[in-house]
DNA sequence: GTGAAAGCGCTAACAA
DNA sequence: TTGTTAGCGCTTTCAC
């Protein structure tokens, strides 16, 4: 490997006037053309090892989610890798398995591995842990939270108390009034979130809630199965379901159709997360879509704003709309 | 930030010592007491720019992917990021989206980036683009290919050959003689493997292979979509289908689904990847399921092996078994 | 616009 | 076992 030295020694050029151009700063064109010519003859490729000890910064990002196997989490990751390496930034992917453990762990090794910044989706976490991390508390390392809340810190998030707000409404406007929903774990804020606007939906036609027919899952296929079972084993069973998310949305209908139960006839249900869902179920079901690429934007550049020392309008808080997407799978109850 | 020389100075040993320390060099207990405290009280961390600077090795792997959203790689590269995280290493995660100019830069990232090893499922590269890269050729940055082949690498594969072979098998088993196929771009190994496969099932059985029934598509859903139309506009349609990845299955049954086809009654199909499929569709459909966790764990330990400087028995082939998870969408044709 | 020189934090001889 | 020292490749003052 060829170092600044060899093109300085092959240029007859300093390996100040080498640094120079090679940051972008101003030489004479004839030396300029004699360092392209030595860049290119020689190989040369600069070592961002010897260039991070010297600058602190390593041009590499930390991306943080409890799962990458999720279809949502996947998707967004995959845009921010792509927006990252236009950048020229690289992307550590880590996991933490819903653990939160792994996740304070996970989140000290990003740290430790000398990240620029961090993306994450936070699910255990508390501003005070994160606030105990010297990088983080004296913003060295900044983190943008994604599609999970924690105060005091940027954070893009959906609308989800609108998004489940329309949806439910969906299906009173159909005129369905048991209506249950299969939500995540309360301590989850876009669980909570869903909640709410499960909740505000009924509260707009005053309609009654009824606690049993919100469900607790914890965003799993296996909850989602176990907990539309539960709906279904109901003395008066609900005549429309919501999942809200992916995974327990596949987990329900998978009950549905174990019961040869026919979606919209015998009970109507709308979904969350990932096109794919509408279309390969059968019949293709109603469901709320969150904006990924958007997600994965905003998230992105709120962080390369931070990286750049910007940080102007902190704790910055975005909040991005979703979409129902109207199919086959609500109908009037029985 | 502290640095070894505070340590030192803490202590009133050399860095000489400390760094023999961290680097788990035998030290006087007393010492290493003393060491130990120091860190604990100043914080210390070791900066691993200077480190790598020094060692020439950055502890970093790169994963490079066609893309990350496809589950199959999403699940690989879960139990990739695990086994390394257990190893310190850390895992740059780069797709390429199936571009074949995006393929070669990211790959060219990578080692730019001096990534200590690189796994990566390989799609348009050649041999000599590989080779054509210093560090590769030199083995100075070890490479490990997973799922599809590239001569002269280490690869860990599945057996497509055997696993197709199989799921033809049980639909010849089950009566029937007209069976399409939805093979992916015969230039990727996979593809042309499970072709093979299919084409020896019906050798075995002295079955003509129909080529029209043999349909390309590109391993996205809608490739799928369009040829699982595609066989059922034939005159002569098949009454059984397979799908050779997950995508294409999913655009498979959506095709299906879309004329009201039952499945198995109307038509019998055999999918790929991923056991939620098997439960999601209605009916739960029979599947080849590929060894995830253990290609992930092969791969990871080749590269690990490789990393160590061991190149014994290169390249390694290393070739796993897939299963087929019988359910209820093959039946016996009309 | 260019160059000399210091030093980022660490490892690895080598000497003691 | 411990310490001294050189130097990895780069950036960045500060003279010129």
């Amino acid at each position: 490997m060829s170092t600044i030295k060899d093109v300085s020694q092959y240029t007859g050029l300093s390996i100040a006037t080498i640094s120079k151009y090679l940051n972008g700063g101003n030489v004479l064109e004839e030396n300029r053309a004699r360092i392209v010519a030595a860049v290119e003859t020689l190989g040369y490729k600069v070592n961002h090892a010897a260039r991070a000890l010297k600058t602190n910064r390593t041009r590499t990002v930390g991306v943080l989610l409890p799962t990458l196997t999720t279809p949502f989490f996947a998707e967004i990751c995959a845009n921010i890798e792509h927006l990252l390496t236009a950048e020229g930034y690289s992307m550590f992917l880590c996991s933490y398995y819903e653990h939160p453990d792994e996740e304070i762990a996970k989140l000290h090794f990003l740290v430790e591995k000398s990240v620029d910044g961090i993306i994450m989706v936070p699910q255990s976490i508390t501003a005070d842990s994160l606030m105990g991390i010297e990088q983080v508390r004296e913003k060295r390392t900044p983190v943008v939270l994604m599609d999970r809340s924690v105060a005091e810190f940027d954070r893009v998030l959906a609308d989800n108390s609108s998004a489940v707000h329309d949806a439910v409404e969906e299906l009173i406007i159909n005129g369905h009034r048991r209506i249950g929903i299969i939500i995540g774990p309360p301590d989850i804020t876009t669980a909570f979130e869903r909640k709410i606007g499960y909740e505000r939906a009924h509260a707009d036609y005053s309609l009654p809630v009824d606690p049993e027919l919100i469900r607790i899952g914890d965003y799993s296929i296996g909850s989602g199965y176990r907990e539309m079972n539960a709906l279904l084993n109901m003395k008066e069973p609900p005549t429309a379901v919501m999942g809200t998310n992916h995974e327990m949305t596949v987990g329900a209908i998978t009950a549905a159709y174990e019961r040869k139960l026919k979606i919209p006839d015998d009970i109507s249900f709308i979904g969350y997360d990932e096109v794919q869902l509408t279309k390969v179920f059968n019949p293709p079901i109603t469901i709320v879509l969150q904006p990924i690429e958007e997600i994965a934007r905003h998230t992105t550049e709120i962080l390369l704003k931070r990286m750049r020392g910007d940080y102007g309008a902190f704790p910055q808080v975005c909040r991005l709309k979703t979409k129902l997407l109207l199919h086959e799978s609500v109908g009037r109850p029985l």
